[in-house]
RNA sequence: CGGGGCGUAGCGCAGUGGUAGCGCGCAUGGUUUGGGACCAUGAGGUCGUGAGUUAGAGCCUCACCGCCCCGACCA
């Protein structure tokens, strides 16, 4: 391509509503155009590396047993009843109305097309196991779109399903599928951190995430320094650290007044925040719970929705609080009755505690469960902390921020239970097929990448999903003997399979030219002009190296190939 | 949905009641040419939309719309 002919320009200025570096550089490098808030066009450039992505997606699923089929994006809303997920999507699923007033879903995902597709065509044990799966456009109404390309309204994703006789089965779709993930991003040239994850609503045993690691990610994830724990901090387990074991002292009361907040309370008592429980209260689907945990841990609120089965689960007004007898800074489990009682098992991990009194201004000292207090149910329901005692092994947990690209569920059978998806086994019996479901957002994981590769002058392309391999600059081309070069090097390097963009354009200079292909970052800049073909050669140069060379110009296209496979 | 910010030329912005501007970009001509050159001339604007106040509104008032950020939310 060259440069001259591409629709898009460049940008000098930033796009001052961009803040994350992938949507700055996205817009500046005339990658993306913005439509409306979540929606955006894909422009040559990134629609190239887009390509590339989906192709190599592509490859692996077929190599790991999947059919790519093609569902609709239009669903009547009868099909989202069913299952119901209309109501567990809201607002998030777009809607509109066709000429006949029936409401039609733009589908934000696909398991109730496929559902009905595999009662048509699974019928025995024999038809068992197939992953069919598609890359095509998704709609979710998000609440908050952000971040460019990283969270949309309409984007493309590849959805697999995984179709099972049984368990084992199911087993096996998803680590061909773990595996097949592995694959892609290996060969995208992102190296994701594969994760235990909340398997959110609808449930099912296992879930995980691929995370490219970056600092403006929106996901935590916790790793161990020594075996290979990874987990999303919604789902992950830290060891709790115990406390030395102390001799049960007496309950005393202390008048503590104006002391509210644990770090207040600690400071006031003279102990370490993790010699007493925190009180919160939450609102679950309108019911007020009590909720304790140890004073130097945090509540993990995936954890405890997940547990209380609540669609809703966000902490209670004080006028809640209020209502429900409940004394904020002084309450505690002990003499609490007539409210749901949660406890993250941390409360067994120390003795002597000092906790609220149930009435303004007072604690108690020397609080022992289940000696003084009760709960309804006892649980881990802490958020992990970096520095804590990995689950599995001796290590250590650490935490990174990272960008969600790509999530697998063992659905099971919540589908084929609702929607009737059943097939024959060897014996004649009625079964229901079990379901796997396996994602990849394809904008999201350019704009991951992006966040993941470049500096202050732009990206830097990983080899595998850059737009073009070569970015040729042409210095000099008013002078015939170098565009007549250029153009050579140019129509020759495509001809080898090299892909190369061109910078052809006679009247800018050269900072300008070396400004935007460090915008662009495509993985090697070659640089023609006078002064490279004094010695009939041309300069490359990596991008993101400072250091180029000079290669001549009859072996340019074997010195690139190292180069880009280097 | 709660909080904050912003809508003026393609991009970035100034303009606090009196002729709609600046920088970049764009067009034409010329001089330049290895890290965002220079000179000259020029094109380009329903000032987000609608009502209102005023003799007069980009500016004041109200409503609406849109966009960004934080939070909540996110099979």
């Amino acid at each position: 391509m060259r440069f001259t002919k591409l629709i898009t320009k460049t940008m000098r200025t930033d796009p001052a509503e961009a803040e994350m570096p992938s949507h700055r550089y996205m817009l500046k490098a005339g990658m993306i155009y913005q439509v409306a808030s979540g929606v955006y066009a894909y422009l040559p450039l990134a629609w190239r590396s887009l390509r590339k992505i989906e192709a190599i997606i592509r490859e692996e699923m077929d190599a790991a047993g999947g059919q790519e089929i093609r569902m609709p994006v239009l669903q009547p809303i009868e099909l989202w009843q069913e299952s119901g997920r209309s109501e567990a999507f809201g607002d998030t699923l777009f809607t509109l109305q066709d000429r006949r007033d029936r409401t039609m879903v733009m589908a934000p995902t696909h398991e109730e097309v496929i559902s009905y597709l595999a009662k048509t065509y699974i019928q025995s044990y024999r038809d068992l196991p197939v992953i069919p799966y598609q890359i095509q456009t998704k709609f979710r109404d998000e609440r908050r779109p952000r971040g460019g390309l990283i969270r949309v309204r309409e984007f493309d994703m590849k959805d697999a399903y995984s179709l099972d006789a049984d368990e084992d089965g199911l087993e096996a779709s998803y680590q061909a599928m773990a595996q097949a993930y592995r694959n892609i991003y290996k060969r995208c040239g992102l190296p994701a951190l594969m994760v235990e994850a909340d398997s959110g609503a609808i449930g099912g045993k296992d879930s995980h995430e691929f995370i490219l690691p970056a600092p403006t990610g929106e996901d935590t994830v916790m790793t161990c320094t020594k075996c290979n724990y990874a987990a999303n901090l919604e789902k992950a387990h830290g060891v709790k650290p115990p406390l030395p074991e102390e001799t049960p002292l007496p309950l005393e009361e202390v008048s503590t007044p104006g002391v509210k907040t644990i770090a207040e309370l600690a400071r006031f008592m003279g102990i370490p925040e993790n010699k007493t429980l925190k009180a919160v209260f939450y609102n679950a689907d309108g019911e007020v719970v009590f909720v304790t945990i140890r004073g130097d841990l945090e509540v993990n609120e995936v954890k405890l929705r997940n547990h209380l089965k609540a669609t809703d689960l966000h902490l209670a007004t004080e006028e809640e609080v209020r209502r429900a007898g409940l004394i904020a800074g002084y309450a505690s489990a002990v003499g609490l009755d007539g409210i749901r009682r949660v406890a993250d098992d941390s409360v067994l991990l120390g003795s002597n505690y000092v906790v609220g009194a149930n009435k303004p201004d007072t604690h108690l000292r020397n609080a022992n469960y289940p000696r003084d207090f009760q709960v309804d149910d006892l649980l881990d329901i802490a958020l992990a902390q970096a520095g804590q005692r990995c689950p599995c092994c001796e290590g250590v947990l650490e935490s990174a921020r990272g960008i969600e690209v790509g999530h697998i569920f063992k659905l099971g059978t919540f589908f084929s239970d609702t929607l009737g998806v059943h097939y024959l086994d060897r014996e004649g019996h009625q079964q229901p097929v079990i379901m796997g479901c396996y994602g990849i957002g394809i904008g999201r994981l350019l704009a991951a990448a992006i966040e993941q590769n470049h500096d202050d002058k732009g990206v830097l392309f990983p080899t595998p999903i850059a737009p073009y391999h070569v970015h040729i600059v042409g210095l000099n081309l008013s002078d015939a003997n170098v565009a007549k070069a250029a153009d050579g090097i140019y129509e020759s390097l495509w001809k080898e399979g090299i892909e190369c963009l061109y910078d052809d354009r006679l009247e800018e200079t050269a900072g300008v030219k070396f400004n935007d292909a460090d915008l662009l970052g495509l993985p090697v800049r070659l640089v023609v002009s006078q002064r490279t073909l004094k010695t009939d050669s041309v300069e490359l140069k990596r991008r993101g190296e400072e250091s180029s060379v000079l290669a001549p110009l009859e072996s340019v296209a074997e010195k690139l190939k190292d180069l880009l496979s280097a």
